[in-house]
DNA sequence: GCAAAAGTGTTCCGACTACACCCATGC
DNA sequence: GCATGGGTGTAGTCGGAACACTTTTGC
């Protein structure tokens, strides 16, 4: 930023702490639920609600990286998915700034993460609430997090169409359908005709067919693809619908 | 944000003063050019750099507030097209955090804004300078403005290929060439036919027909149009592309 | 008349939709 | 065999790309 030449009289500025708030998505592939990642306060304010996970940034510390140390603490996961979502500085949004030493604000980097909920274990630190909720039960949350969370979705449903993160999330190998049933939770069941799906994932050319088969239950064994990075890597910056 | 129990080793919290930068770009529909707006450094650090105009927020000034304050102290302008883009905010960034008082730190919330380039009149304050930029002319910046420009840049042409901003920045009424025009100058000559692009925008119905011709030196004169707010509301969350 | 700019129409072709249908397995 | 899920094919339609052509002005 830039230091504007400052008037004579005295400009106050604010003192922040900032904090990084993170709205983790996963899905549950046995339930085709989408779920969000939230902690049960025990402190206040707020004390009681549960909010989204999140903490302050340390001396020296990035935005990133405290982000990363979010789901590290929370959850065990080799990190998936995560990006930066919105910044929510407005005075008043936190009531700390009532009570604190003059003048400090708090500000929220909001990110949001998608991992996969089958290699994810949930760090239970000792009696702390910590759960997956699936979207639709989610409570009134602490903060301004419902509105944080609201548009973490938003921009789920946009980076899951218009780029690969699927991939990022589902098994090294995966049949077609599990693509389908993962797209299918996350946009909601009419998002497209499956067979229409099938021939327009496999014509981007992005998917190695591993010549393996898998059998689970009834019905013909479905193949297993591989999502081939390099065929992707040119496509990279163009603009692609992967719905 | 959420407050961490903290564990009994102290752990220190960065502090941080909060810059917001933005990115205003105006389009030169005279010369078809891409325009920044850049203010000259009088101080250090970057002493004698170019860099995107910025503040320092104060006591009780929303982001929002503080980027508008930018805008309103360099240009005179009826309030455009605004939104936030990203925050930087990894420590030593800024090389004032060195010099300054223990564990300041400097995060910037950038953000992006179009304005209109003929309702424009920059404020020279003194001896500052301040001036448009070309796009394909902006020199190496201070701090790491450079990287928030291209973010910007990469920001603008998304917003005006899925969202009507083009008409924000459009006077009251104006033909088809004129938005073709802007288009053009924003993604680049070869984005689309003329006569194609036509078609689309008018097929949209977003377009009112104001019954007036304007004539412009040689060739035939061309309707003026105006944009049609209550026929765009409902197409408004659609996913829709301006190509 | 001619150049310049606005505006219209037409043909081609690829992509998406909505299905119907075939295939391989468990039981 | 038959239910279940995987996989292929096709006919109809919509929309974009490319480009030729017409209209209205200034000079």
């Amino acid at each position: 930023m830039t230091i504007k030449a400052q008037s004579p009289a005295v400009v106050e500025l604010a003192d922040f702490k900032v904090g990084v708030d993170t709205v983790i998505f996963s899905v549950d592939t046995i339930q085709n639920q989408l779920l969000v990642l939230l902690v049960l306060r025990h402190e206040n304010p707020y004390n009681g609600y549960w909010s989204l996970p999140g903490t302050l940034v340390r001396v020296g510390e990035s935005l990133e990286a405290a982000a990363d140390r979010v789901l590290t603490e929370k959850i065990r996961v080799n990190n998936l998915y995560l990006e930066q979502l919105f910044t929510f500085g407005g005075p008043n949004r936190d009531p700390r700034e009532a009570e604190d030493a003059y003048n400090v604000r708090y500000l929220s980097v909001s990110h949001f993460a998608l991992v996969r909920y089958e290699d994810t274990a949930l760090i239970a630190d000792g009696v702390s609430g910590i759960a997956w909720y699936p979207l639709s039960r989610v409570p009134k949350l602490a903060f301004d997090h419902n509105e944080i969370l609201t548009y973490g979705y938003q921009r789920l449903r946009n980076k899951i169409e218009y780029s690969p993160v699927a991939f990022d999330v589902l098994p090294e190998t995966f049949t077609l359908s599990d693509v389908y049933q993962l797209y299918a939770t996350v946009l909601g069941e009419d998002f497209s005709d499956y067979s229409n799906f099938r021939t327009r994932l496999l014509k981007m050319g992005i998917l190695q067919d591993t010549q393996k088969k898998t059998s689970r239950g009834a019905g013909r064994p479905a193949s297993l693809y591989r999502f081939d990075a390099e065929a992707f890597e040119p496509l990279k910056d163009k603009p692609m619908v992967f719905l």
